[in-house]
DNA sequence: GAGATATGTCAACAAGGCTGACATAAAATG
DNA sequence: CATTTTATGTCAGCCTTGTTGACATATCTC
């Protein structure tokens, strides 16, 4: 079989002169994608008078339940005060709700409460739906493709962790 | 060959189940994504005063050298007073030169100066860096499946624009 | 019991969005 | 040519969401 031979990869060739380049194409598509993408959910968070930021701690503690505020904070990147600000509402507006640790009761278990869940799961169909549009029509192949690059323009650092949290934790 | 025979989509097949089911996997990639992707050039911007704001419009006013007020609204999809706080500060700052338009002397046609493009060219090429060390390792046409893929994130209604606007007018 | 840790809170500030109102110059139109 | 429309600028104030710094409390660890 001829896929014994490795193929020679062309990146190694042309690394000095891309990386030379500005990828402009990719630059501008990244920035015009996203816009729209995190645009999609706005209507609807206006409407429970809640921003972006009350969505992102919704999603994360919903598809989390549990998740500590450190944990949060390590996944948001913002401060504490930045979080405790947007965390107070959605707790008082019955969105989420805190629970002091069993194991260590100095922790807070965060958990989406019905009404959060619902929520929660409302905004992820809106954007899977321009996600899954996106993909239609695109070879079988090309979701993997897509997350596989994703993951990698992801710090390296921080690249394990997101996969743990995205992907589940796997083989322990 | 075999290529005649048109390969059955499996989309159409799964589109319903798959429509249901949250893409949480892209979702949350593409946060993170661009959570790092956008945080990049923002230890060179601090030095010099300016934000990601500042960084959005210097970009495209020197990919775009002429562009208007008008067009720079239409990309950035904010108000006039939000565009004019940073822009002035960049005219100030001597990174863009506004002049008035030979046309319609109406306009301010947007340039950026010597100083300005060399920080969008700086810039650009750090978020190159992280672009291209993604792709490598990667299949040779990962590229195009990845810039199609953004492409049809975008609004159907803007994409023809974006289009032109990222891969220049072609066959007009 | 002492120190470290997880969280909460107050106060002030900055960036970058927004709305509404109004002003000016130049083009377009009848 | 008078009127209206268009492109831009500007003032004033507000909101969201980020920041820093300081300090408080409860709980765990040693």
């Amino acid at each position: 079989m001829p896929d014994a031979i490795p193929a020679v990869r062309p990146e190694r060739l042309g690394k000095d002169i891309l990386a030379e380049l500005p990828a402009y194409d990719l630059i501008e598509l990244f920035f015009f994608a996203y816009r729209d993408f995190v645009s999609d959910p706005d209507r609807i968070l206006g409407e429970y008078g809640f921003g972006r930021a009350h969505h992102r701690v919704l999603h994360f503690v919903n598809r989390q339940p549990g998740l500590t505020i450190a944990e949060l904070l390590d996944i948001l990147r913002i401060t504490k005060q930045s979080l405790n600000r947007v965390l107070k509402e959605l707790i008082e507006k019955d969105f989420i709700e805190s629970r002091t640790g069993t194991a260590d009761r100095r922790q807070r278990l965060l958990y989406a409460t019905p009404q959060g869940s619902e929520l929660a799961l409302k905004l992820a169909k809106l954007q899977t739906r321009r996600i899954m549009r996106a993909l239609s029509d695109m070879e079988p192949e090309g979701k993997e493709v897509i997350s596989r690059y994703l993951l990698r323009l992801i710090d390296p650092d921080d690249r394990d962790h997101v996969e743990r949290l995205v992907f589940g934790p796997e083989k322990t």
